[in-house]
DNA sequence: GTGACCATGTGAAATGGTTCACAAGAAGTA
DNA sequence: TACTTCTTGTGAACCATTTCACATGGTCAC
């Protein structure tokens, strides 16, 4: 029973279950299921069925007995919990090699991540135009921040900048950041970060061959 | 005490820590430190001293009383855990916006991860020159890989292909996949997989700013 | 409407990971 | 050498997450 006042800590395993679910449910309406069990959307993961139905349970209880989950209602559900049923205006700071590559990503717009503005100091980038959008200079970033109501940044710069760029897009009022460079930000509580770290993945599957890691689950 | 006997499973963020320490350990080499407590090492990172100290301790015992960890020393003895003391071939499939990103980042070459091909199924893309390597036709990718000794593979190609491709790469001897489509592949148990999921991260985000989820750690 | 069946929702148990707290070892000082 | 100071390495305690197991409540066939 999910209490709206109830304010149980969820933990970061079962958000990001959370996301992996609504990925099956978005497949599984393409495919024109009706309903789906917790059996069903625990094999299409590789979880468990008590898995699933715990981590739905700190929210509500969604299900049928005796017959399962509504996809549709199910999915909706999900995307209200994770707040992706409504409109997220970010900035992507960096467009260079990764940057770039995420601003042609069209998934994102697809769960509400909008990214609308650009930012870049490189000369020759500034003024360039990616998928519509025009690279600002980076000199602007606040007033720009402000006036567009952008809340999340992408930081796509390197290492060595990253942290006075987050220190500026704070003071502009930016509350969630996700970070590709690969160092530890410092952010005030109210901010949220997020590190996005490849190397340490390919270390980690270093590691697992090296050491004949029994692979358990992928993430 | 760590005989290399003892073969107790360690956990995913133990080794996700380590690439956090060797992070933290290559910039105080850089600063010229001669040694590094656990308190100093923990707090570079936003973790506990308790933490640093645990996680090594499955590995050996690498510190000196008194004085805390030699820098040099303990680098390398995680470069060694990690396995990127090595030189590890890979192959990237999918020349796309994210794999050319992945293409041109010298970083990975310098943990050890040498991506020596590069496969493409797009004509316009096969004989095209990418930092140095030619793509090759998807077509090639079993003969290829197994001629060049290639074991991991970091896949960037859409979801709807993903799987066969898995299938073959497996076939060619392949034992460790860093996939970026948002889709759960099968792989036989041999095979190491993990996924870095970038919307997963949004999710997070998202989800924290509309529920004021307190952020403790960024991952 | 009745009964057989099925899958949810959830306390309780089990497992796994983190933090505590301290004995013990090493360095430096006199 | 003896004493102080410092920080490691590690069982034990604690806390969080996952799994188990079953009562509950709903579906569906007849
Ligand atoms: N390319 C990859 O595959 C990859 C992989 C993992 C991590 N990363 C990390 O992502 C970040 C970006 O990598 P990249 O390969 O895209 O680098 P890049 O050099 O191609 O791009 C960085 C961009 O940031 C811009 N920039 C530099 N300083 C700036 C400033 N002060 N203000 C605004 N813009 C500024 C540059 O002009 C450039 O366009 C780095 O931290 C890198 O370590 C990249
Ligand atoms: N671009 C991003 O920022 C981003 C972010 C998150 C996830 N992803 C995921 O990464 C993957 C690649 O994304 P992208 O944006 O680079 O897409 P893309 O279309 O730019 O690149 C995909 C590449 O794969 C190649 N390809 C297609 N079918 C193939 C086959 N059968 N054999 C060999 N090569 C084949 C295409 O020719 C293309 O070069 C996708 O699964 C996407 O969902 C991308």
């Amino acid at each position: 029973m999910a209490s709206p006042l109830a304010r149980k800590r969820i933990s970061e395993s079962t958000i990001h279950r959370l996301s992996l679910y609504y990925r099956t449910l978005s497949l599984l309406e393409k495919e024109n299921y009706e309903t789906v069990s917790s059996k069903e959307l625990a094999k299409r993961e590789k979880l468990t069925p008590a898995q699933v139905r715990k981590d739905l349970s700190f929210f509500g209880s969604f299900g049928t007995r005796g017959l399962g989950y509504n996809v549709n209602e199910l999915k909706s559900k999900i995307e209200s919990i994770l707040g992706i049923n409504r409109d997220w205006k970010v900035a992507l700071i960096g467009v260079g090699n990764i940057g770039s590559a995420l601003v042609s990503y069209k998934e994102f717009a697809k769960q509400g991540f909008h990214i609308i503005k650009l930012f870049d100091n490189d000369q020759r980038k500034i003024g360039s135009n990616h998928k519509g959008i025009i690279v600002s200079d980076i000199k602007n970033l606040d007033s720009e921040i402000k006036e567009a109501g952008i809340t999340m940044v992408i930081l796509a710069v390197p290492a060595t900048v990253a942290q006075y760029i987050v220190d500026d897009v704070v003071k502009a009022g930016v509350t969630a950041i996700l970070n590709f460079a690969p160092i530890n930000l410092r952010v005030p509580p109210t901010v949220h970060l997020r590190n996005e770290n490849m190397s340490m993945e390919l270390e980690y599957l270093s590691f697992a061959m090296v050491n004949n890691h029994a692979p358990k689950k992928s993430k």
